[in-house]
DNA sequence: CCGGATCCCCAGAGATACTG
DNA sequence: CAGTATCTCTGGGGATCCGG
């Protein structure tokens, strides 16, 4: 779709820092690579859904946490999705798994090295939305009563 | 819940400078204000799904793309999913739309300022994916390997 | 033709009940 | 207690249509 010096062309017309990382990321924009995995799409997206994000939160701030903990911190989560969720963060390397064979049975959950080092990613969304949020909520209203007053 | 004294008291007992960052985000454990808006489930986790951050991507390397352009380059949005999250990203104020009643008509996205922002917070997440993906893919495949021979 | 909007279907989220 | 099994139903996503 893009040769190499049309891509290159585009980098060197750069107006921001930001387009010249993107540069490793074609490999998604080729179309002869199709069954490639994509990065955003089946390794950064699954853990950065809404249910994910409040599990790494809790996680990191509790460390260890049984499932029915967790399942009271993260509001709303059903016992299904929380435990496909864990599941997943469990094979991809996030946390883990620690079952005590006792009378009721005992799961503790909690985040290996490696989820810590992703949570410390996630602070710099987290930490930003938390700034910008009120502003976002006024745009969103303002733009939705433009938009209800053109009907 | 949660007592104001034993969450200082959690905080205290903290093992990573990450447990601090956490206390603002208690607003979202206290279930006396359930209506409340959360910053996570309301405000990131709509703009961190893989198609936004796919826009996000393209939107930062071209500066300037038209709607079928997009739709192009994230291959495999549907034309809906695609007009929803922009219209969703221009609402919230990531992006603005220029329209040109041309013959055949023309429709402009471009990232805000404030677009450019989150797209650099973004980045550290994009960074970190592509440096850790194949260890991710790694521990992945050893324990669905384990997985399999448990059966 | 381009940029959507509309209709429709099905995977996957979510509630409930149940079991080792 | 920590999940699974079953069912329901929302909303994601494809196909089609339509105004400009």
């Amino acid at each position: 779709m893009l040769a190499d010096n049309q891509i290159d062309t585009i980098i060197n017309n750069q107006h921001f820092t930001v387009q010249k990382k993107l540069k490793k990321l074609f490999g998604h924009i080729d179309p002869t690579n199709p069954p490639e995995i994509c990065p955003i799409r089946d390794i950064l997206s699954p853990v950065s859904d809404k249910w994910s994000i409040l599990i790494f939160i809790y996680l990191g701030l509790f460390k260890v946490l049984r499932f029915n903990e967790l399942k009271k911190y993260v509001r709303g989560i059903s016992a299904k999705i929380l435990a496909d969720r864990l599941k997943y963060l469990e094979q991809d390397g996030y946390l883990k798994r620690q079952m005590y064979a006792e009378v009721p049975i005992r799961v503790e959950y909690e985040l290996t090295d490696f989820g810590y080092e992703y949570l410390e990613k996630l602070f710099n969304l987290i930490d930003w939305i938390n700034l910008s949020m009120s502003e976002i909520i006024k745009k969103r209203h303002q733009f939705n009563s433009v938009f209800n007053n053109d009907k």
